[in-house]
DNA sequence: GCGTCCAGGTCTACC
DNA sequence: GGTAGACCTGGACGC
């Protein structure tokens, strides 16, 4: 039941469905996105007794936020907050349209660019490595039992992602056995320790000072995180200098760039090298160019 | 139903 | 720095 409403003027360049339906992330635990009627609802955690269940939806021009429990001005505030962060108002895209003129207009004329994320840095860490090595029914699965299993309960029942002490308390065989996370069992508990413990601080690689180049190296220090898994949580971050390449990005290029014949990732990299700090960027959004056909 | 093969990214050991 | 093999799951396929 919705108790508290709330509403949100959003950038001018902005357009709720492509930054909703951006990528793969709607379709992960705690997030749930009804395309029926274009509402993308999960938990919030605002310093409230219990998670949050909330509902944001646009309409003329503002966003409507619908959550249900009885906030406080400071918890209206936190839950405004989270949400500009996973929607990326912040993001600043001037420099990137103007870039896409040439060959990606559509990017601009669309508002296409802004990727959904999570409220922290610690689930996309998570998720990203549950991407790693599997189909994405498994990436599903495995989230799915992260959140049902270790997910604080919201008022309507509904759960929320796990933290990284609730996580620290599991074994590595839980992952194991019960998340069926295989070989990444073990590197799950591990991070999960490492950030409980605040041996490492991952909220902060949102705002770090390190150069692009250099906070790579510091995420690939985490069992699990390649090169693959770094760029794609650099994105999450605003960094956008690489190309996240795994084999659907690698397919869809060769499909849509190279007659459908495989080709060195040296062919992609300079393919897109024009667009500089903005690369990875323009490469996700040529090969998701479709994805909102049929759906509006 | 069972066994086999394969895709998917990262880690470790080795060169 | 580059490479090979192992890691583990689920789906596809053949029998």
């Amino acid at each position: 039941m919705v108790k508290t409403s709330l509403s949100i003027k959003t950038p001018s360049n902005f357009d709720f469905k492509r930054t909703a339906y951006s990528h793969g992330w709607y379709d992960l635990r705690p997030f749930e996105l009804d395309e029926t009627v274009w509402r993308l609802s999960r938990t919030f955690e605002i310093g409230a007794k219990t998670p949050v269940w909330t509902s944001v939806f646009y309409e003329k021009g503002k966003l409507k936020i619908e959550a249900e429990a009885d906030l406080d001005k400071k918890q209206q505030a936190e839950l405004k907050r989270q949400i500009e962060h996973i929607l990326r108002f912040d993001e600043d895209l001037d420099e990137f349209y103007e870039l896409a003129q040439k060959d990606l207009a559509w990017v601009a004329a669309n508002g296409a660019g802004r990727l959904l994320r999570a409220p922290t840095v610690w689930e996309d860490l998570v998720k990203t490595i549950c991407t790693t090595n599997c189909s994405w029914a498994l990436t599903k699965k495995m989230t799915n039992g992260l959140v049902e299993k270790l997910g604080d309960e919201a008022m309507n029942g509904r759960r929320g992602f796990p933290t990284p002490e609730k996580m620290a308390e599991m074994s590595s065989d839980f992952y194991r056995e019960e998340i069926r996370a295989g070989y990444r069992a073990p590197y799950l508990q591990e991070l999960a320790e490492k950030v409980a413990s605040g041996k490492i601080n991952v909220e902060g690689w949102l705002n770090s000072d390190l150069p692009t180049k250099d906070l790579k190296k510091e995420m690939k220090k985490v069992k699990g995180v390649g090169d693959y898994a770094a760029e794609n949580l650099l994105k999450l971050l605003g960094r956008y200098d690489g190309l996240a390449l795994d084999s659907w990005l690698r397919a869809q290029f060769y499909k849509r760039h190279n007659n459908d014949e495989i080709c060195e990732d040296k062919q992609i990299n300079r393919h897109y090298a024009h667009f500089g700090k903005w690369q990875g960027l323009a490469m996700w959004c040529d090969m998701t160019r479709d994805w909102l056909t049929n759906k509006n």
